[in-house]
DNA sequence: ATGGCTACGATCCGTAGA
């Protein structure tokens, strides 16, 4: 079973690239944020049509979370219950006796500013629903864009990132606090290479020169983690033209 | 060198991303 998670920045703009790339990895389920459009322009039909379901959960122009999987979707829950947000961030599912939860996290902007502390109060509940969500469903994944880069090899350059955004001491015990829970980043349960990101920015030629930071994570509670047995982040699509920044995060289980 | 792209929805620039 193959679970992964990417932000594909603009449903629209990109979904030629995600049908292309759903047929040649054969995901059973992927996770998608950014997808910045309304609930009745999701493509529903063309993922229909290429043999997958969706529940999705959007709005024009900003954020925008949807679960894709082959198998059905059940007890379909958009947000974290209690905790009011107009942003589209969050969307829960149950694929085939796994609890799926799609995050979009917040980016924060700058250390100190509205949107720092907006992040960091976000993610607390976040912390509460997911533990909520644990209690009751001992195989979950929580998979998205954390829009954190939990530890310096997480960072293409610490020196220049250090306290910024992403990557500042409250965020990374926000993140951690999720891991507190239970849960593993997959991706650290294997021997990796080397500056693996997950991100790149658009400009400075970033990508060609792998100044990224690896932000988007698939988290495994116990039982699952210990039925993954891969995961690895694919370059492939943000090589195309007109690619999205972020590159698609795989995770494998048995 | 603190910018540099990209997407969007508004117009031909501002907001946001990370």
């Amino acid at each position: 079973m193959k679970l992964a998670t990417w932000n594909v920045n603009s449903i629209k703009v990109r979904l030629p690239q995600l049908l292309d790339w759903l047929a040649a990895t054969q995901p059973d389920i992927v996770c998608l944020q950014e997808l910045k459009v309304e609930d009745a322009k999701f493509p529903l039909a063309e993922l229909e049509q290429a043999g997958y379901r969706a529940a999705y959960s959007g709005q024009k122009t900003y954020n925008g979370v949807a679960i894709v999987s082959k198998a059905p979707l059940e007890n379909v829950v958009p947000g974290i219950p209690g905790f009011a947000d107009d942003h589209k961030r969050v969307l829960a599912a149950t694929v085939e006796g796994l609890r799926v939860v799609c995050l979009y996290c917040p980016n924060g902007q700058a250390v100190g500013s509205d949107k720092y502390a907006y992040k960091l109060r976000w993610y607390q509940a976040l912390r509460g629903y997911l533990a909520a969500e644990l209690a009751s469903h001992p195989r979950l994944a929580a998979a998205g864009d954390f829009n954190v880069a939990p530890e310096d090899r997480d960072v293409h350059d610490p020196k220049l990132w250090e306290g910024q955004i992403h990557v500042s001491e409250p965020e990374r015990n926000a993140w951690q606090a999720l891991l507190a829970l239970g849960l593993k980043d997959t991706f650290r349960l294997f021997e990796q290479p080397e500056k693996i990101f997950s991100w790149w920015d658009y400009r400075m030629l970033a990508f060609r020169r792998n100044a990224g930071l690896r932000i988007d994570q698939v988290l495994a509670s116990q039982a699952l983690a210990e039925r993954c047995s891969e995961c690895s982040i694919d370059k492939a699509p943000r090589k195309l033209e007109r690619p999205s920044d972020h590159a698609p995060v795989v995770a494998t289980f048995s």
